[in-house]
DNA sequence: CATATTTTGTACCGTTTCGCATTAAAATCT
DNA sequence: AGATTTTAATGCGAAACGGTACAAAATATG
């Protein structure tokens, strides 16, 4: 479904690519404070090109967002391997977190979707959505794991797998934010490992 | 200290009034998106006064976040009362904030520093400053709450009072970042509910 | 009253912004 | 080859941007 020859000039640049490095840019100005200068240089596409492309500045913007947040829940996933105890599930999962989180030139960047879309998400219904559901998605996939960690004893019966899940997506939101106001790397590692001992305490194993 | 006659015309208009009006402009647009013209409009100050009683935008800006974590930490401290069980301090803390952060026209404006300075945070030092000093602050003032826990026998001898404030106000942020995302109050409560309970699990009474 | 000092309001400056119109170029289809 | 379709590049243009010059107004001081 892809090689599909099409009519016209082929395109000289990789989609893919130049949304990587729009979302670079993204990441470190914000959307608003990020000119269309500033992306055209970055990915080397002349702004009429990029708006072909993309569309607008916002469509362009909510592109990255959906792929950064695919991206997030793969990586979710593979950490959250069920043949590991939950203990390690969640301390992968912030391990994963602080790898994307900490990379940065000056300031580290934190998470796109909380250090970005945040604040456009009042004024633009279009960013609301996608943070919403980003957050939801992520809250669910943690709770699946939560789930099958009752029903494997892992965890007891009594535990709440819903909550238990949005407050471990709590630390890692917290984690997000911390990155961006330079939180030093040690200490964002204690913070994930507090957060696994007090949400895991009660898991055996 | 302050009624000292200055020569030359009077203001007209009270500077904290006008500070207050410009902190809503910036919480609910974020700091590059709200434009001079915006806080003028909101002010009913004209640019040229803006920019003499506070300098240019981010010295605006600056003064209200500085405003904003010193009345943060006035109702923090109101909310740890001493005289009251560990328990019942930190649900009214999260009572307090979630009634200003689901104060909001369309959507909830959440927290302002975690709402629109985490954005700013990477290429403006003092952005980063005032919101890392922000943070660790309110780290800081729920620890020594949590010390006195301690001392007082409300929470083991073997908890980590600076792990679990830091936790604590990990439940804070993900609050602050929710309510903008469009979260129910409801959501929110909850949330706040079961952080209370995972947190201050070991204490007893 | 005259002078100094500060605030206020109008108007403006140069820059940057986003988005598009237009034209040139490169590939495929007939 | 000629027509068609899509991309690439130049550059424009109207609007918005942050910031300021300037003069009028209002008060304190001498």
């Amino acid at each position: 479904m892809k090689d599909e020859k099409k009519r016209g000039r082929p395109r000289t640049f990789d989609a893919k690519a130049a949304l990587g490095k729009a979302r670079d840019v993204f990441w470190d100005r914000g959307f608003a404070a990020a000119s269309l200068d500033n992306l055209s240089a970055a990915t080397n596409l002349n702004r009429p090109s990029l708006y072909g492309a993309f569309g607008d500045k916002e469509d362009l913007y909510l592109d990255t967002l959906e792929a950064y947040r695919q991206d997030g829940m793969d990586a979710l996933a593979e950490a959250l391997d069920p043949s590991l105890p939950l203990r390690d599930n969640l301390a992968r999962v912030y391990a994963g977190a602080l790898a994307v989180y900490l990379h940065g030139e000056t300031a580290a960047r934190g998470c796109l979707l909380i250090g970005t879309a945040t604040v456009e998400a009042v004024e633009r219904e279009r960013v609301r959505e996608v943070l919403g559901r980003s957050l939801s998605d992520f809250d669910g996939e943690i709770e699946r794991r939560m789930r099958l960690a009752v029903e494997r004893g892992e965890l007891p019966e009594s535990a709440d797998p819903q909550m238990l899940a949005r407050l471990a997506s709590a630390v890692m939101h917290s984690l997000a934010v911390r990155a961006r106001a330079g939180d030093s790397r040690e200490t964002l590692e204690a913070i994930a490992r507090s957060g696994v001992e007090l949400i895991c305490g009660s898991a055996r194993s």
